[in-house]
DNA sequence: ACTTTATCGTCAGATTGATTGACTATTTTA
DNA sequence: TAAAATAGTCAATCAATCTGACGATAAAGT
């Protein structure tokens, strides 16, 4: 099985969208509230930060602060965050995860892990170690940052 | 560099980001229409297939037949692709590729190519065989067909 | 201090890519 | 040959974004 040059970016693609069907096939299962990829992204970007505010999470997703709004709207009112005052600034209003938003996060890792692990059954533990140190130097040449919302 | 399990569908997004953000810029890069996602599916599709219609093209996109229209009409008007009375069925339009729509579809080809060999020249050639294969056999598990449209 | 400028969030409207529904002209089926 | 299905179009709608304008607050300049 020889591959021709440019075979590996339509691979790629493939291969992205068969675990991320994966995902939502699994997310769909169970039910829940119709969460979208920029959602996900969101929740990670809110473990990570303390009194974030919307502006600053539509700089992360490279978003309008007026579409982040509205996600987080969405958000808060299917109760995964929260928006309190900022505590030094008087315009802002900080975001945090609730409870159900933080079970979230740790529901869909759960899934990701099942995922990657239909294909290490296909090709075996080492073969995906040696991906994931290849995936991650060709992440790291893209000086680590990518953007987030890879669109799904 | 040891992974966590459920990690790998995560690079796989960002390393899928990384390549079609790679393509991308090559494209703007050097100028031309505007074209986007299915465009290049549709070019694929009209590669292989004859006389197909514009209903072929939606169910091979899995959109509707109107959306693929809109896409047609944008196509017949840059020049890529000819919409001629079709062979048998005096209700429906057979497509086909301008030797314009071929120029495009093979510097596609090269540009992916190039995006390819980067990645290549970072973990060196036969891990990328390695990893064509691990790809094709997540593919096959999914029964070859993967859906178009990766969104992107 | 006080004025100017920048920033946070919201409101309103436009845009884009897709959808559903309806319709005509044909083709296929029974 | 009448009834059902299909190719393509038109029209309206939707969802997720964007741009532009605004009031409230904060930060910077003088």
């Amino acid at each position: 099985m020889k591959r021709r040059r440019g075979e590996i970016p339509l691979l790629m693609a493939m291969a992205y969208r068969i675990m991320i069907d994966d995902l939502h096939a699994q997310i769909e299962a169970e039910g829940g509230d119709p969460l979208r990829p920029a959602h996900g992204y969101t929740f990670k970007f809110l473990l990570d930060r303390d009194d974030a505010t919307t502006v600053d999470l539509a700089d992360h997703l490279g978003i309008t602060k007026q579409a982040a709004s509205k996600i987080v709207e969405e958000l808060e009112q299917w109760g995964y965050v929260t928006r309190r005052p900022h505590p030094t600034d008087r315009r802002a209003r900080a975001l945090g995860l609730t409870p159900k938003g933080q079970e979230y996060v740790e529901r869909a890792n759960e899934l990701r892990g099942r995922t990657e692990d239909r294909w290490a059954a296909l090709i075996g533990p080492d073969r995906l170690d040696q991906i994931y140190e290849d995936l991650c130097a060709l992440v790291d040449s893209a000086g680590g940052r990518t953007p987030p919302r890879p669109v799904w």
